[in-house]
DNA sequence: CCAGCCTACTTACACGTGTCACCGCCCGCC
DNA sequence: GGCGGGCGGTGACACGTGTAAGTAGGCTGG
């Protein structure tokens, strides 16, 4: 306790206790394959770093090594809700326990120069939840970046980078099996109002229409719909007029918004709703919420796993089917 | 475009096409004060940093100035909802905006200790949303975290780092204001049944607490509220039983509880309720909830600037007063 | 006319790590 | 007995930056 200064523990400072070089204490740190240590040495070094306390510097080894321990996760502008936030702490979790830290970056792109930020942070992955531009992957890549994963794919047609595409399209998928199961023939689709959550949406769209034409159904009649109870009402009401007896939503919120408008019309020939991502107020609701969860834990594991194999330069594991959603049956459909 | 490799660009680049020292690349890059430089050479610098698209290496920085720009968010392991989310959004680019990168870590505690990451990243600042032991926080400043900006005062007297503290009362405050205001005599609080969520619960009902001492009202009728109707109901009628009239929730997720207790009992007497957040949901609710909104882009700020200011060593800036939260008046009080 | 100061730089070192090249040693094998 | 080769380990360099110390030249005051 008689510490002279407010010094770092440095690996020098291991070497001279355990009385070995400073070589050795990275090696053994490190588990360097191809570089044999004999055990005795071994359990000097490892008891001399947890007597000091000894924590290498990520810096000096990032700037050695040429590439951080930092996962970056680009977000876009929109507002990140309860599930994307439990899926990122899920997801910083599951990559710490394979000795990554993930960074989130919110999406102010006018802010500063997004470039500036990998450029200055060297993250070993980048999980970009917004489109880039393919000089801008280039550059990534060159820049010494193991890895993109994008969100979606666009406009490159071979099947990679589609990652996070896919699930989406399962939540889609599961709400019409649901509904269509349930013996509706006319579904519709409550679309969100709000444009920056479109790379969501769509995708959740094209889940629903492809189950849609694969049982035979007509498409989906899709309405805009906003987070206010009057809004929500029209859109109902044309649902009405055009025969649908069910929809699907994007959201658990939009689907309240969905049961609002029903509410406001005096809910004489109810409407069925089902949503997504169980919030609790889906539960609270009346008639209480029928919604599809996915899996987050299940999913972070899915994306952290990718993202180790890509850095590894493996290929990454297959995209999870479809146990990744469930159903919560509720009242509402 | 006929670049050899995919080398960095390194300063000792742009000194080499601008004609001058690395030395001098770096005073023109930080505006090093005291460091004369001509008009002339600072642009023939900066146009070739900016031609080369240069950015400086964080860990080179890091390593050279034993402090990184990173800013450390501790969270506790509760569930992250939207309304953190978006407030970590803002902290972020607000901090950004100060050269700062918020590097959000949630706190599973037991997964790796914890001083292990701080260790490694040497971050400027640290934000906890989680109780610290004196040992621990002696030990980051010792190892030359400038700041550590506490969410409570666990056990130390003096009126630092509550910084996190006040605004949580504030919020309790004004509930508890807004139902007295209305005439109300004997009022309740719905407290959540989430224990990991205490330390936001303990101020804000602190506040409710002091608001009805001051008007000369007895204290709040506490009850545990789960996220369910049944159990809900339960506490709703204790409180009939109690001559409760209205409630401040903990939560406007809580709130939506006690209104769906409310509905199962029939919800003959009305109980007023009012929330915290202004989720979506809540203005969906039958009846539209009321609530209490704090301002996060203020909070933000606020939060930015205390860091900021204490990581240059200046005093931070004065606790918020009352136009941090605001209500927003709907039906349920 | 020279000491001294200010401007505008440059040279040199340190930060803490990973890793390549080397080196002594002992063992087994021809 | 010589000697190739694995074992166990060391010495030295590089990564890219910030900054203290030094230096050349012009200007000013005495």
């Amino acid at each position: 306790m008689a510490e002279s200064s407010t010094r770092r523990v440095t690996s020098a400072d291991v070497a001279r206790i355990a009385g070995v070089s400073r070589a050795t204490v990275s090696y053994v740190m490190n588990d360097t394959p191809h570089q044999t240590i004999s055990a005795d040495t071994r359990t000097r070094v490892l008891d001399a770093a947890a007597r000091l306390g000894y924590a290498p510097s990520a810096a000096a080894r990032t700037l050695r090594t040429g590439r951080s321990d930092v996962v970056l996760c680009l977000l876009p502008d929109w507002p990140i809700g309860a599930e994307v936030g439990s899926m990122l702490g899920n997801l910083s979790t599951a990559l710490a326990r394979q000795g990554f830290t993930l960074v989130v970056h919110p999406g102010n792109r006018e802010d500063r120069p997004m470039f500036e930020i990998w450029k200055a942070i060297t993250p070993a992955a980048v999980i970009a939840f917004t489109d880039f531009s393919p000089g801008e992957i280039e550059a990534m890549r060159a820049a010494g970046v193991a890895l993109v994963v994008g969100l979606f794919g666009n406009g490159q047609p071979d099947g990679r980078r589609r990652e996070l595409e896919v699930p989406q399209q399962l939540i889609g998928r599961c709400q019409a099996a649901h509904l269509l199961g349930a013996g509706h023939t006319r579904i519709g689709y409550a679309y969100p109002d709000d444009e920056r959550v479109r790379i969501f949406a769509e995708p959740r769209l094209a889940g629903v229409r492809d189950e849609c034409r694969e049982s035979g159904v007509a498409g989906p009649a899709t309405e805009t719909v906003a987070l206010e109870a009057e809004q929500a009402a029209a859109a109902v009401r044309r649902w009405h007029a055009a025969g649908v007896t069910a929809v699907c939503a994007y959201n658990d919120e939009v689907a309240l918004a969905v049961l609002a408008g029903v509410r406001k019309l005096g809910g004489g020939a109810g409407l069925a709703v089902i949503g997504v991502d169980d919030i609790p107020p889906a539960r609270l609701a009346e008639p209480a919420l029928t919604t599809v969860t996915t899996d987050q834990v299940a999913f972070a594991a899915y994306l952290s796993a990718t993202v180790v194999a890509a850095v590894h330069g493996r290929p990454g594991p297959d995209v999870p089917t479809s146990e990744l959603v469930s159903l919560v049956k509720r009242d509402s459909a």
